[in-house]
DNA sequence: ATTGTTGCAAAAGCTTTGCACCAGC
DNA sequence: GCTGGTGCAAAGCTTTTGCAACAAT
C-alpha cells in the first residue's frame, strides 16, 4: 500500500492530511475517508501506531522498535529517542497495582538543539 | 474559581465538557468558550496540565506532583502512578541530543485489576 | 474612558458515518 | 449474487474565534 510506503519513508510520524496530500501528489489519490479507514485498520492490526503530540490531531508511524519522541515547542521539530527502558516500570506496575500494561506513550517536550543556540 | 475546585476534587483528569456540565449543575454556569478560555489561561500559567489519553480530546488536571496515568482499555478507568523517575533520562537527552526537556507525558495503557479478574 | 471578561453565534479542524456504487470472486 | 473496498456528502465532536455587551477600575 502507498500509505505504508509513505510512512516507511517518513522521518517523523505523519498526520492523516499529510498522507492524503501525498497520495494525491503520487497520483494514488484516495478519499479522506478511505485514508482514515486504512489508518484505522492498520492501527488495529498493530501495523501502525497512532500518536498524539498535543496538537489536537493524530499522527501515525510504522510500528517497529520501541522508541519515543522529542518535540520542540519552538520549531515543531520531532526527533526519535530510543533506549528508554521502562519495561521495569511496567513490571513494577503489575506488581504494585495489578495493572497489566500493554503499551505506553512517552513524549518529551522542550527545545531542540537548533532552537537553543 | 469553581473550575479549580472541581479539578481539585476530581480523582481523574477531566475534559472540558465535564467541567462545563458540572458548572451548570452547581449554578455556576459558564459558556463553553469561557471554560476553554479559563483552561487555556490556567494551562499557560502552569496551574493546570493539559493531557491526552488517545480519545481525541483533552483532559485537564491540577499541576502538582509529577505523576503519570494508567488507562484501562477495557473499562476506561484511570489511575495515577508515581515514582517514575525519568529525570535521569532527561539529562541523558540533554547530553546526547542537546535537546532541553521542559516537560514530558507518559501514559500506560492496558488492563486494570478489575478487568483482569 | 479603558481594560478585561463574558456570552453568543459562528466557524474551524479533525474524524467518523451512511449510503450508493463498483469491482472481483 | 455477495462481499469488500471506495467516493461522496453529511454529520459529529472538540475546540477556537469574532464581535458586541457588560462590568470594574
Amino acid at each position: 500500500m502507498a500509505v505504508l510506503s509513505y510512512l516507511h519513508n517518513a522521518t517523523i510520524p505523519m498526520d492523516a492530511d499529510s498522507i492524503f496530500d501525498h497520495l494525491k501528489l503520487e497520483h494514488e489519490a484516495a478519499d479522506r475517508a478511505t485514508v482514515y479507514r486504512i489508518l484505522e485498520a492498520f492501527s488495529q492490526k498493530g501495523l501502525v501506531k497512532r500518536l498524539e503530540f498535543g496538537e489536537g490531531k493524530y499522527r501515525y508511524e510504522l510500528s517497529g522498535d520501541d522508541h519515543h519522541h522529542l518535540i520542540c515547542e519552538s520549531c515543531g521539530a520531532i526527533e526519535d529517542i530510543s533506549d528508554c527502558n521502562i519495561a521495569y516500570l511496567e513490571k513494577d506496575i503489575k506488581n504494585k497495582k495489578k495493572f497489566l500494561v500493554k503499551r505506553h506513550s512517552l513524549e518529551f517536550y522542550g527545545q531542540c538543539r537548533d532552537c537553543r543556540s
